[in-house]
DNA sequence: ACAGTTGCGGCAAGCGGTTGCCAAAAGTTG
DNA sequence: CAACTTTTGGCAACCGCTTGCCGCAACTGT
């Protein structure tokens, strides 16, 4: 129709359907069958080198790359690993996508990446959707119910990030500790109205911080407030910034970096100087902490690491060693990163 | 052997390996055949209405849902697309990539993301290796020449962002045009000597941008000067500044965003002033040109849309409209968006 | 030289769907 | 009411690969 040039040659720009090479192919230029093709390439020891050799050139000539999906439709696994979180959009969890990525690729699987919004829904309707076509599951903050989870984890392997769970592997990042550090921090500088700023209620890490936050202030004897919850963006920065502000306390723990770095843009306007009128302090170290203005004090967190440590809990328990039993908790480390957005209290 | 209980119960937080209902098993509840099973799941019209219904019911009541693998292997479409990205570590790839997710979601198509690493061999190895599990392919800033795109695309579909290039459906996003407007802002500011600062020599983008530059300033009787390649990470932003405030020139357009905040930090650390000192543009307006200090003026780009609208034209050389030829080509407009990191040449 | 191992490769039965083809059932028409 | 068309559902052959089982041949020890 475009061309009725003679013997339909291949448009430009478009996919030759041509027939890719089976392992069929593979074991006819071999001159094998085809199951020792498969232990070749899957079981080299169970085949004769020589032949072995053979195969591999075969292979090669043809350009030979197994099919996954039949692959995994007789072995059962699919060789790839859905990690779902609650936000794209969230430098957070970029970085925990980094992670897993690059410790899934370094372990042959596939990623499959998922965005959950923030909805306990979306990720049930994932797990259940994606079980056949995923071995296993990074959860990174979770916002299913411990029964939901405990249900989901006892049918496929399940890791969380930042949510503990009895039922389900996990790796936290150890940011309560951290708001010790934080804390002690403001203390040291005089501060003595603190504020905790609230992210999702459904978030099982601002709970722990929340907690932390406030059985360690009123220990040190600080008035503590808490406003929110607020949606972790920047966008709810201004909001957050309004209700600190008209707690009078001078310095703020808040949730994470996102929502800190809004309320430094909101009170910037608002001419509330910062550190000056007020600390703040984020959570996360996420791309952006530092050279925001000014450049925020926060909870520095291996958040990269966390995820790849959540890769090699879920491998871990997708093949596992007989000896050994799989780990089911690893801590992260976190340390207070101390930037410019605190400073002594006002006087 | 860790707890001898009487009948093998389910260890905590191990996945049951409890078989999943299969095609076989609705149709044997709804009392058909496998085929009509299959076909009232993907064709209903082809099967009547109440026998459909029956189906429905047995299926949802086994929670069955088919197996992608299987299908994939008997249809030859695997529902998956591959993304390759550069670099998943740069802001501009996240945005890429939730426009794309966010389509490929809305459209049943799952995502398998691949970070390249900013290398042609390892987007060679990707494609090549992936092409049996994705049905198409997303190639952001890809590294491959001319010769290489082409022979790819003639094998698969492929749709390229920000690579222009014959042989593949490209979506590139018009920074060119607004280097246009970014000079003329510079002009009008009173700006003689400009700097452009550049990224990888592999990028097209990079290449675009640098010849609009060239010609335009020329043009306009600007003094210009060239300096880079630079990788376009805010690290190497301290390098790039000190060689910008070696060159003499008072403004700066640089490849992106990421590299034109790295060289504002150094230019602080330097007691070099923007803009009072310098100006300077970046490009893309990612997550963090708004916050930085000062905020960066720069050229925006609808990135997620481009991700959005490379999904779209991907999806239309899937599943081609008898009548209508897809779209070989999607320009995005772009604009300059002025903040606080562009002012008057000084004196 | 003989029975017992061991190494290596082939056979064939799936894995869980899809789909071309066919036949029975149902609906149409003159 | 017979002949014809249209629905509708079943049969069975794949799709490409894995794997349990088997048998042959070469090797071992005595």
């Amino acid at each position: 129709m475009v061309t009725p040039g003679s013997g339909g040659e291949p448009r430009e720009g478009s996919a030759v359907p041509e027939r890719m090479p089976t392992i069929r192919d593979v074991a006819l230029l071999a001159g094998v069958a085809t199951s020792t093709v498969s232990r070749a390439l899957s079981k080299p020891e169970r085949v004769n080198r020589h032949t072995r050799e053979r195969i591999e050139a075969a292979a090669a000539q043809l350009n030979y790359v197994p099919s996954s999906q039949a692959q995994g439709l007789s072995s059962g696994r699919t060789n790839a690993v859905a990690v779902l979180v609650p936000d794209i959009t969230n430098p957070f969890y970029f970085d925990i996508i980094r992670g897993t990525q690059h410790q899934l690729k370094a372990a042959g699987y596939t990623q499959l990446l998922v965005d959950t919004e923030e909805s306990s829904e979306m990720e049930l309707e994932a797990l259940h959707k994606m079980r056949r076509s995923a071995d296993g599951f990074i959860l990174a903050a979770s916002r299913l119910t411990d029964t939901q989870l405990a249900e989901v984890s006892g049918i496929q392997p399940v890791v969380t990030i930042n949510r503990a769970s009895a039922s389900t592997p996990t790796v936290v990042i150890d940011t309560p500790s951290a708001v010790v550090q934080a804390l002690e921090h403001l203390a040291s500088l005089g501060h003595h109205r603190v504020c905790y700023v609230s992210g999702p209620p459904t978030s099982w890490s601002n709970r722990a911080r929340w907690n932390v936050f406030e059985e360690e202030s009123s220990k040190r004897g600080l008035e503590v407030h808490h406003i929110g919850p607020f949606t972790p963006k920047t966008t709810s920065g201004a909001a957050a910034a309004d209700a600190a502000a008209r707690t009078g306390a001078t310095a703020c723990i808040v949730f994470n970096d996102l929502l800190a770095i809004g309320m430094l843009q909101r009170l910037r306007e608002r001419g509330i100087r910062v550190p000056e009128d007020m600390s703040i302090v984020g959570s996360d170290d996420i791309f952006g902490a530092d050279f925001c203005n000014p450049p925020l004090t926060t909870i520095a967190s291996p958040i990269e690491q966390a995820g790849r440590v959540a890769v090699s809990m879920l491998l871990s328990q997708l093949n596992p060693v007989p000896g050994r039993s799989s780990r089911q908790l690893a801590v992260m480390p976190t340390h207070l990163t101390i930037r410019a957005s605190t400073g002594p209290a006002p006087a």
